[in-house]
DNA sequence: GGATAATTGCGTACTGCATACGCTATTCTT
DNA sequence: AAGAATAGCGTATGCAGTACGCAATTATCC
């Protein structure tokens, strides 16, 4: 009942999945077409839907793929939570295009839900109460994944904050100082800027150990 | 020179605007379309370009008509952070639609401007250094749009996630104890479920307000 | 006051994308 | 050998965004 009828597959899902992830990681998320999905797996874009029902579908498997295993946490309960934030945030270096996913939706794919179930494990050693963990576990997934997305933005030429902050040349007429007085200040005081001297991701990552620190010292 | 030549504008920015969002309110986001938001207006689509320069225009023109402005911060340090986070909760309560945007990028646009310079004006008072400042009020932006992203989701059909954790039935077929021990023993507990009976908005306000609380007590 | 320049609304047309549908070839089942 | 199931794919449809240019309208300039 595993034998197959019909012409054995040419293509095969995985390849589909290779194909997309190296787009959106060489091209990025919007040119990951149907077409040109098909181009690079060398068939015609129709053929692609006796594998996927549809784009949503490819996306999920892409998002899937891109997260792999999670991983291993045997150490101390606050390493764990380090190893767990600065893992998932490789994930977001390594592909970036899945910040500009709309994120709206969790998409229970089973990595997905490997990476929740280790997360939960980690919560349960950190005084976390237990409904409060699976929250406590999107949260920190989101917190990373905003720290992903600030250094990833940083970095090229869509950082319209930052680079509105880091010259008073730029900033000065789109910033009267009677409208936003605090914003004018803290350009002045060159303290939006500087994004090579400090290291954001550390300082989103310290937002959840602070306040996971809270639980611990509250249980101890 | 304010005199302009050619015929007078039928129909202005604003109003363009205006029914762009009455239907993102109305209908969601992917209804917004050139031609749906034309025929609102009453005129064809093409009418449209005159006042904007392409579909992220528009975008970002509802954006900040939904933020709208700044709330006033007048109370204590701690209360104004409750304040500015339920203020930035209403936003996306009543136009959920934001959610669904990517986010990658801050909009930059008056009012966001505005929301940004107070929020930096309330993490002054609370112990927060200078060149951490611009981080965080991004976090409890983020925090937010994330605590209204879960508990939208939670009300309708799209909470997969919640949908799982519900019901032992769903999950027990999809979640085996051996490979997802913690997300079992969640959904056994019952812990996973009652969204009804707990607000998870509090949980991520708190979440903020917590690592807050660790500056101002290193600062007193 | 007539020519001119600027500005608005809009019709036409083009491109790219996702995908429904059905045909053909291939392979297993009976 | 006949039939059923399956893979690849060609054709076609509908929708979305938008470049381009025309005609009408209004102010400005000689």
């Amino acid at each position: 009942m595993g034998v197959r009828r019909g012409p054995v597959p040419k293509i095969s899902l995985d390849r589909i999945v290779d194909a997309a992830v190296g787009i959106a990681r060489s091209e990025g998320l919007p040119r990951v077409t149907v077409s040109s999905v098909a181009d690079e797996v060398g068939c015609a874009k129709m053929a692609l839907y006796r594998h996927i029902s549809n784009r949503g579908d490819l996306l999920a498997a892409m998002i899937d793929r891109a997260l792999g295993p999670a991983p291993r946490l045997d150490g101390t309960e606050q390493e764990n939570v380090i190893v767990l934030w600065d893992s998932l945030l490789e994930v977001y270096e390594r592909d970036p295009w899945l910040l500009a996913l709309p994120a709206e939706t969790n998409a229970l794919t089973p990595h997905n839900l490997e990476w929740i179930d280790a997360a939960l494990g980690v919560l349960e050693g950190c005084g976390v109460p237990r409904h409060e963990r699976l929250e406590m576990v999107l949260l920190i997934t989101e917190n990373a994944r905003f720290a992903a997305r600030r250094h990833h933005s940083s970095r090229g030429t869509t950082s319209d904050l930052d680079a509105l902050m880091a010259s008073a040349a730029e900033a000065s007429p789109r910033l009267p100082a009677e409208r936003f007085p605090h914003l004018a200040a803290q350009v002045e005081s060159g303290s939006g800027t500087s994004p090579r001297h400090h290291d954001w991701r550390a300082l989103a990552r310290d937002h959840v150990v602070r306040s996971l620190a809270a639980y611990d010292t509250g249980r101890a």
